[in-house]
RNA sequence: GCGCCCAUAGCUCAGCUGGAUAGAGCAUCGGAUUUCUAAUCCGACGGUCAGUGGUUCGAAUCCACUUGGGCGUACCA
């Protein structure tokens, strides 16, 4: 028989919470506030679970700490689940779970397939925005963590029974654009266009592109480099000051101090412009035919924006290229969201919301918020310097106007409660400004959240480039991983004791699970808002915290499996009950038990690595039952079937754990 | 100039709305293998949580300032 989640009591937390605050109801007006500080114990040695809230009691009941807790004690109802609660240090309340009690909630949730997981009694219905790439340039690894970010939490909110849409909000109506139009109308290469009509049009993007930043750059150049002796020679300044104020005998002079420093970090800004102003400089005109093409094209970053504004203006000619282009594109990027397993709900981009756009302004007109300034309609927020641009002062709309319209769409048409942004943290401006405008026009209701994250950087601290200088490609740096991976399980495969035992296309297919997991694993266990390094070999590690290790649990679980000839389908129809009297049984199955209490952790503030920690705390505790508990080996049957089922237990949570974070797992590897 | 973010072990990073002796992984050192997959497990070593002051029963966490770093800052998205 298969019981599902809602016969059972789901999360313990949650529980022992409701038996709290019966228990708190006598002694606050308040116990809403103080259930929360029941939680799971920090260390095991006081426990299981912990209750807190004694000592922020003791001014509102107006007794001490351990007074309080005695009170609560005693008015805590919990001699069916838990051991009598102990009272230690400054009022701390220690719950150890009964055996008899634990061993029952495993066993009902071990067979649940459900594992455990109650849909949320109040879904919510959310947007997740992510990934949005540009159609006009391949993804880069800047693409990476959004589009891994979000596909996470978007899988997290949905099981957790959420009503959740996925949105790419493809970039294809911008000013790069005008620069592939351009680009196609006067440099295309016919038969490079008829064989890889993507890549011969990125190949356009990044020539127009690095033609117009040629002759941008070339007039600034001089004004480049003036700046930067005017920052030496403010530095000099600065510096002989500080040293005449010493030799004066002033000890100490912060603000002179100060200045110098101001002035070191101006001049190495001002060199790194001037260098990489060079650099691409040096790059056209080294190259004859580039030169060539930069001569012919002199006033190309204008026409380029030219062609985006008659493309806006409805120019069949223009249109019909971007009606011609743009299927390709959005091919392309299928290609690369399937080895992501990726899948979108939507895909409205910046151009589906164009006939919106004077209807926005329209809005903003009437509620009064625009304000022209310097030739531009803007919305200025208060306390921000910074101008909302929703129209430029040639008249066209920009992201922020389009951003509006997304909101008025994705609130008044498809009625979502919480949109969420999972976009870098350095855009957290223009989603501060958006937001405010979005409130100022009525939209108060809908939580709208900047999910923000940090910069994937380099070995060396700075942001991930190749060793030329270029942005990484997301295609590229799959491959290599999967390349590398590819290394390792045939070392691993090959150093097996009994023999290899994976054929070519099974090595490649576990490759590939490993590859994409790993690069996928190293995002997401990183809290998102700080920056990490990027680092192949630290994700592709065989040991330690990463992808391969919950991936390698997992195979080791269907290794018996395999090996013991068990049908897993028996397993979980037997109904077998669980026997936990080993502490790596015990201590496996609590924190099996505890899995929808992290998925709803990951939803809390929308963080992904509360459920990459989960998983790995899991995967190491059942390691140590697999060091310590033999299970074909094990004579006594019930004993047998009991660590069967904990064994499958732990597979079912491990991939689907790992699944929700967009991670595959292999049988054997 | 203004605004935002960050500083935790040698390295890479966790640390949830403030909770008990600050945790992982890597590295180093020591142990475990006639293997249900050692891509593993067990143990040891390692920290003035950048600094100073404050809030309170209690601070890595909240507040103020200081120091050091990153990012953003008007018509790109």
């Amino acid at each position: 028989m298969i019981i599902t989640g809602s016969d059972i009591a789901v999360n313990l937390l949650q529980l022992l919470r409701q038996r709290l605050n019966d228990a708190l109801v006598p002694l606050t007006p308040e116990p809403e506030t103080y259930v929360d500080m029941l939680r799971p114990a920090g260390d095991t040695k006081f426990g299981d679970f912990q209750a807190n809230c004694a000592m922020p009691m003791q001014k509102s009941v107006g007794k001490p700490a351990r007074e309080i807790a005695q009170l609560i004690v005693d008015g805590l109802k919990v001699d069916d689940i838990c051991e009598p609660p102990s009272i230690a240090g400054p009022g701390f309340i220690n719950l150890k779970l009964k055996e008899s009690w634990l061993t029952e909630a495993a066993t009902r949730s071990a067979n649940d397939m459900a594992l455990g997981i109650d849909p949320v009694s109040k879904p919510r219905k959310f947007i997740v925005d992510f990934s949005s790439p540009n159609v006009a340039k391949p993804m880069h690894v800047g693409h990476l963590r959004s589009t891994v970010i979000g596909h996470a939490l978007y899988r997290v909110l949905k099981r957790l029974g959420h009503h959740v849409l996925s949105d790419n909000h493809i970039g294809d109506w911008g000013t790069q654009f005008g620069m592939i139009i351009y680009g196609y109308k006067n440099f295309r290469d016919e038969a490079r266009f008829a064989e890889k009509p993507v890549a011969e049009l990125a190949r356009l993007y990044r020539l127009v592109n690095q033609l117009s930043d040629y002759h941008t750059l070339k007039p600034a150049l001089p004004g480049l480099i003036e700046a930067q002796k005017c920052a030496a020679a403010s530095l000099a300044q600065a510096q002989s000051q500080l040293a005449s104020a010493v030799a004066s005998g002033v000890k100490k002079s912060p603000e002179l101090q100060q200045l110098v420093k101001k002035a070191e970090s101006d001049l190495k800004a001002a060199n790194e412009e001037v260098e990489s102003a060079r650099k691409k400089l040096a790059a056209v005109e080294g190259d004859s035919d580039l030169f060539d093409l930069a001569s012919r094209h002199p006033k190309i970053a204008e026409d380029a924006r030219l062609e985006t504004a008659k493309l806006h203006a409805g120019d069949a000619e223009n249109l019909a290229l971007w009606n011609q282009f743009l299927p390709d594109c959005l091919q392309a990027l299928e290609g690369l969201y399937e080895r992501f397993g990726l899948k979108f709900d939507m895909a409205l981009g910046e151009s589906w919301y164009n006939p919106m756009l004077p209807g926005v302004l329209e809005r903003l007109e009437q509620a009064g918020l625009l304000t022209k300034s310097q030739g531009a309609q803007c919305v200025f927020i208060g306390g921000n310097e910074a101008p909302f641009i929703v129209r430029k002062s040639d008249g066209a709309f920009t992201y922020a106007t389009t951003d509006l319209a997304t909101i008025q769409h994705r609130v008044e048409s498809l009625k979502a409660d919480a949109i969420l942004y999972v976009v870098d943290s350095r855009q957290s401006e223009h989603f501060d400004l958006l937001f405010a405008t979005a409130k100022k026009l009525g939209y108060r209701d809908v939580e709208l959240q900047h999910v923000k994250f940090g910069t994937i950087l380099g070995e060396d601290k700075r942001p991930f480039k190749t060793r030329s200088g270029d942005t990484v490609g997301l295609e590229s740096l799959i491959d290599e991983a999967i390349v590398r991976a590819r290394e390792i399980v045939n070392a691993g495969d090959d150093g097996k004791p009994t023999g290899a035992e994976l054929d070519e296309e099974t090595r490649q297919a576990v490759a590939e699970i490993v590859g994409l997991g790993g690069i996928i694993y190293a995002d997401l266990h990183h809290s998102r808002e700080s920056d990490y390094s990027f680092s192949f070999e630290k994700m592709l590690a065989t040991k330690g915290d990463t992808a391969t290790y919950m991936q390698y649990a997992y195979a080791r679980v269907n290794g018996i499996f395999r090996k013991g000839g068990v049908n897993v389908a028996d397993i979980r129809s037997a109904g077998h009950a669980l026997n936990l009297a080993q502490p790596a049984e015990r201590m496996l199955a609590l924190q099996l038990l505890r899995f929808g209490e992290a998925l709803q952790d990951v939803a809390v503030d929308y963080r992904p690595n509360v459920l990459t920690q989960y998983l790995f705390e899991t995967a190491n505790r059942f390691s140590a039952f697999f060091e310590a508990c033999p299970v074909l080996k094990e004579s006594d049957e019930s004993i047998r079937h009991s660590r069967l089922l904990l064994c499958d237990w732990t597979a079912r949570v491990m991939k689907e754990g790992l699944d929700l974070l967009g991670i595959r797992v292999a049988e054997k590897m």
